[in-house]
RNA sequence: GCGCCCGUAGCUCAGCGGAUAGAGCGUCGGCCUCCGGAGCCGAAGGUCACAGGUUCGAAUCCUGUCGGGCGCGCCA
């Protein structure tokens, strides 16, 4: 279904019977030949590489394998015209036959149009969100929610085998706080005076539901108790009651992981005694000492003796230490081990999609892969960066303190799941985002979201529109997908046509480059050319999509228009958002 | 000090080995007896921070410089 993939095959074809011919070498390597939209449409429909890339190798001009090469292609029945172009690229321009077989392909395929089959079944495992199990999740946590989601539906779309993984934080001190803040809550819930909540501890109301269900669970058991007998307790239920909270948050944006895993429950197995003891059967870990960073010497700096891992041995910058001061395990060393269950699980392919404070934790986590499967599974982060929450254009102060703090939840129910999972993609992972709360919900060009559901919108108002017109005609989508296409003969509408056809490939290229982002921009595209479109008809009675007087040609652009919708609702489908018949 | 990320049009950003570097906003000029003008078309605007290098070809890869952000043992 990929058009440049079809051609890159005739394109290697056409090589292998030119060395057949004795006009190449043979056994030439053809990795880096490419077949690719031309930047410029001026150049053709599809353009390659390929002679620039042989003619080292083949010992010959770059020119002349071109022209060999354009002399072959420019005789395949559905090559308009092969021409040698610049310092040797092969561009073709493809008959109008071709393209207009496009539009009844894509109905036929309906939404799952784009799909393919490049990560033939490989098992990739994406961890995102796991936000720690303290409180609800923030606008921050929610890019990396959307992020994560939007790319292992890029990969299910492209065959790979996903597995959508939460891992749950909650083994560390923070959840021991967590326990004690809880706590207070539930003696406030049996009517003590808490009075102010502590420092260093979280003074969210969520608490207080946790607090009052301890209350009618447990009674006054805890109460004047030491800490020793009701923390356990009391934490569990806590990050019991935080998980359902933040599950809750995520099905309010969509979002469904397949797996929880608990670092506790890592820790009560052993996995970590037994991922550091194989790392230590390998020879990866060591008692050390480590120098003090250079020209930031922390106050507190003593030099000590240190179980470490050999992370410089795997390309990070300094060894790692596995265990606290008090002999417990480090975070980093029950990650070292979670990602090692990861892999026994049957991944090689795994990604994680972090925050950007844990920038500084990347090259360890990847030397840990690395070291733990001995480099047999690969780990790719995705690294989120922050998101800048703004109100007609003024910053939102949020201050956990002062309560003004505004939560992913509260942003879900104010714009909706469907603006807030497209603007969370429509950056680069890696740059930070704006997020207008006035801008998002606009009803203009400026907001991306809402240019490309006009585009879905417009779509459906023509055909609700053709119905009228052709009152009684069967319009459903296989009446269409045999439409007489060749009544497509205006340029605008071709050109729509191709850019409908690239959505295999910037698919594929999304999912292969985890940059899920993609997507959001090819969408506008798609939506430009539609309104363009569009207003051709309004500016030429004879260039809408229905024309009355000729039910042949409207059926072709309906299928047309069909087909738009459809590359719309199966973008949409990959961010997550649901496409909408109408904006009213 | 070291590491990572960033520096592209007035602004916000795509592009990340290909041919004359793109989009939105903003500016200027056009298009409503019109399938939804919440839109469309056009113009002006760039030594892709700077300097070297690799390559047939560099905004894209490498090295260095300058400028900005983040991180740097017993937090997770």
């Amino acid at each position: 279904m990929n058009v440049f993939q079809t051609f890159r095959d005739l394109v290697v074809e056409t090589l292998g019977a030119l060395a057949a011919a004795g006009s190449l070498p043979a056994g030439l390597d053809l990795a880096r030949v490419a077949v690719e939209p031309p930047r410029d449409p001026a150049h053709g429909d599809v353009s390659t590489n390929a002679a620039l890339v042989l003619a080292k190798n083949a010992g010959q001009k770059p020119r002349a394998i071109a022209e060999l090469l354009a002399a072959r292609l420019g005789a395949h029945p559905d090559v308009a015209e092969a021409a040698v172009a610049g310092p040797g690229f092969v561009n073709l321009r493809l008959r109008d036959p071709f393209w207009q077989a496009q539009v009844p392909a894509i109905v036929a395929a309906g939404t799952g149009y784009g799909a393919s089959t490049i990560g033939r079944g490989i098992a990739v495992n994406i961890e995102y969100v796991s936000a720690n199990p303290t409180g609800p999740m923030h606008v921050g946590h929610g890019r990396g929610a959307v992020v994560g989601d939007a790319l292992a539906a890029l990969l299910a779309k492209t065959g790979f085998r996903v597995t959508r993984e939460y891992y749950i934080n909650d083994a560390g001190a923070q959840v021991d706080v967590l326990a004690r803040s809880a706590h207070l809550r539930y003696l406030e819930a049996l009517g003590e005076e808490i009075g102010a909540i502590p420092d260093g501890l979280y003074p969210g109301d969520y608490l207080k539901d946790v607090g009052r269900a301890l209350a009618r669970r447990d009674g006054d058991r805890w109460r004047g108790r030491p800490e020793a007998e009701w923390l356990a307790p009391v934490r569990d239920a806590a990050i019991a009651a935080m998980m359902a909270l933040i599950r809750e948050d995520l099905a309010a944006l969509g979002i469904h992981h397949d797996v929880f895993t608990s670092e506790r429950a890592l820790h009560a197995a052993g996995a970590i005694d037994e991922a550091v003891a194989l790392l230590e059967s390998r020879g990866h870990i060591y008692v050390g000492v480590l120098e003090p960073p250079k020209g930031r010497v922390p106050d507190d700096w003593e030099p000590r003796p240190q179980t470490l891992f050999r992370a410089t041995a795997f390309g990070d910058d300094v060894d790692r230490p596995l265990r606290k001061s008090d002999a417990s395990w480090t975070y980093f060393a029950a990650d070292i081990a979670y990602h090692r269950d990861k892999f026994r699980r049957g991944c090689p392919v795994m990604i994680d999609v972090w925050g950007a404070d844990h920038k500084g934790y990347v090259k360890r986590m990847e030397a840990a892969v690395a070291a733990v499967t001995e480099r047999a599974a690969t780990l790719d982060v995705r690294i989120c960066n922050l998101v800048h929450l703004l109100d007609k254009g003024e910053p939102v102060k949020m201050s956990k303190r002062a309560g003004t703090f505004v939560t992913l939840r509260e942003v879900v129910d104010e714009v909706g799941k469907g603006v807030v999972r497209f603007m969370m993609l429509t950056r680069s992972n890696e740059a930070a985002l704006d997020f207008d709360l006035a801008k998002v919900v606009e009803q203009s060009k400026d907001n991306p979201v809402f240019y490309v559901q006009y585009a879905h919108a417009r779509a459906a108002s023509v055909r609700r529109n053709a119905a009228e017109a052709f009152a009684g005609a069967a319009l459903d989508d296989s009446t269409l997908a045999s439409a007489d296409v060749t009544h497509l003969t205006v340029a605008e509408e071709l050109a729509l046509v191709r850019l409908l056809a690239a959505w295999p490939r910037v698919v594929e290229t999304a999912a292969t480059a985890h940059e899920p982002h993609r997507v959001a921009y090819y969408l506008a595209e798609v939506a430009a050319g539609f309104h363009g479109l569009w207003n051709k008809g309004n500016e030429t009675e004879s260039l809408r999509f229905i024309v009355a007087s000729d039910r042949a040609l409207s059926l072709a652009r309906l299928a047309l228009v069909r087909a738009t919708q459809i590359v719309i609702a199966s973008g949409l489908a990959v961010m997550g958002v649901d496409p909408v018949e109408e904006l009213r």
